[in-house]
RNA sequence: GCUGGGGUAGUGAAGCGGUCAAACACGUCUGACUGUAAAUCAGAUGGCAUUCGCCUUCGGGGGUUCGAAUCCCUCCCCCAGCACCA
């Protein structure tokens, strides 16, 4: 099979500039770039960074970018305009986000970008005679995001967001001319973006390069967008959702969805996915596709070691090994995965569950508590307080709803 | 610049002097159901206390009033039209 028969099959592949996909298989220089919207990345952008994993595993080489610039500005929403972030945090977010791309790509041969180093010199002037000309007022007025922006109804847009595409596609022409880049991969909601730039490389250059355009993820069942579904958003920094969470959020993935994220997330071979998920349709009880695609995802994002202490603490997660008999290596483990905090022997399961910030206040605390919401070691409870029997060698797992993911650990003072 | 419409909780959207912590819908959280998920049903959904209650919210600021999300002034922002400009 070969490279590009291969993302076909695994459905990534929506819209492309190229009329044949065999043009994939022969190795060139392809780009990829993310704003800086937050300080970490999230799950939705680790779809667009597979896809360049694999073009790198196919013999490609990769330029990196994080916009340094365009975060400045931010990518148009179909909703509404964003609010302007200080420079100061952007400057933060740009770093994290630049930090966590090496991370992510450590052992890779890439080179990184910030379309900030050929942006922070551009005279204004300049940029509307060279780029500005090069672009039909006509074209953009009919970009989704400006007819659902402006008119009756709509919720304005101002010049900066409206002319965010003209900066990216400056990116491709900057990339094309430095590196020599011939094809930018992204995901869907890019690809009018993506298109200023190969229409601008055209113009200036007389020269055709490409873009290759991924499907947006969407769950089968509810047609939600990825990630919107499930709650908080899924970030990649294993500070603000550590590998344990990470891996359950994956384990809890649903039958429907199963099959085509192992194509998606992981770099398994496409044999190997049928295989499992052949395995999976026999016996679903067992979960044997979620457990797989967990334990890949969260090796690639987090590494093999924490892929595997994440397996060790949800043991203790989900009571298939006992807290009072975890080793002292286990217990120093399971404080960095989840949320953890001290009590009395008879201290206040209340304060317990905001101090670990399993719930944010109070009243929705005892809330959540009558509703048969709050689970001591695995048992449901509903009194307030713990008593001395809970711990088991002074510890124990106190647990919100039903996901293993929501759960602290609780040590007596 | 002028004229008109508008800015209400996570979102959409009611309310238009007291009975407003603010209808309703969606979303979110919890439970029941399910091997999961979804759908459905039930409860919850500003904060503190959970017993009467107290505190902070309806673009910002100021005022009128015993009392304002509701009235007045002013500023900011959005939408539409017109004018100006080209």
């Amino acid at each position: 099979m070969t490279f590009s028969e291969d993302l076909a099959r695994r459905g990534l592949i929506k819209d492309k500039t190229f009329s044949d996909l065999t043009w994939l298989d022969e190795p060139k220089i392809f780009y990829l770039g993310v704003d800086a919207s937050a300080d970490s990345l999230t799950i939705g952008n680790l779809a667009a960074f597979l896809l360049a994993r694999r073009l790198l595993d196919a013999n490609w080489k990769a330029v990196l970018l994080v916009g340094g610039a365009t975060s400045l500005i931010g990518d148009p929403k179909i909703t509404e305009e964003r609010e302007l972030k200080p420079r100061e945090e952007i400057l933060k977010n740009v770093e994290a986000i630049k930090k966590q791309v090496a991370q992510l790509f450590a052992g890779e041969h890439f080179t990184p970008a910030d379309n900030y180093e050929w942006f922070k010199d551009v005279k204004y002037l300049d940029f509307l005679r060279e780029i500005g000309k090069s672009f039909s007022m006509t074209e953009l007025m009919q970009r989704e995001f400006v007819t659902e922006r402006m008119g009756e109804g709509g919720s304005g847009i101002s010049y900066a967001e409206f002319s965010y595409s003209l900066i990216q596609g400056y990116d491709y022409w900057q990339l094309f001319k430095n590196h020599g880049t011939v094809l930018q991969i992204g995901g869907s909601d890019q690809w009018g973006n993506m298109l200023s730039g190969v229409a601008l490389v055209r113009k200036k250059e007389g020269k055709e390069v490409h873009a290759l355009s991924m499907p947006l993820v969407v769950n089968k069942e509810t047609g939600t967008k990825f990630g919107k579904s499930e709650g908080g958003a899924i970030w990649l920094d294993p500070q603000k959702t550590t590998p344990t969470q990470f891996y359950q959020f994956w384990i809890n993935i649903d039958d429907a969805d199963v099959e085509n994220y192992l194509k998606v997330f992981t770099l398994l071979p496409k044999e190997q996915i049928e295989q499992v998920i052949l395995e999976h349709k026999n016996d679903p009880g067992t979960r044997k596709a979620q457990n797989l695609l967990a334990e890949e995802v969260t090796k690639l994002v987090h590494g093999q070691d924490q892929s595997g202490s994440a397996t060790g603490v949800t043991k203790y997660l989900t009571g298939q090994a006992s807290i009072g008999d975890a080793s002292d290596e286990d217990l120093a483990e399971i404080r960095k995965e989840i949320p953890h905090t001290t009590a009395g022997d008879v201290g206040s399961i209340i304060d317990a569950l905001v101090q670990t910030e399993l719930i944010p206040s109070n009243s929705m605390a005892r809330t959540v508590l009558n509703n048969k919401g709050i689970y001591v070691n695995g048992q449901n409870v509903t009194r307030d307080s713990f008593e001395p029997k809970d711990f088991q060698n002074g510890r124990l797992i106190l647990r919100r709803g039903k996901a293993y993911k929501d759960s602290a650990l609780i040590e007596i003072e």
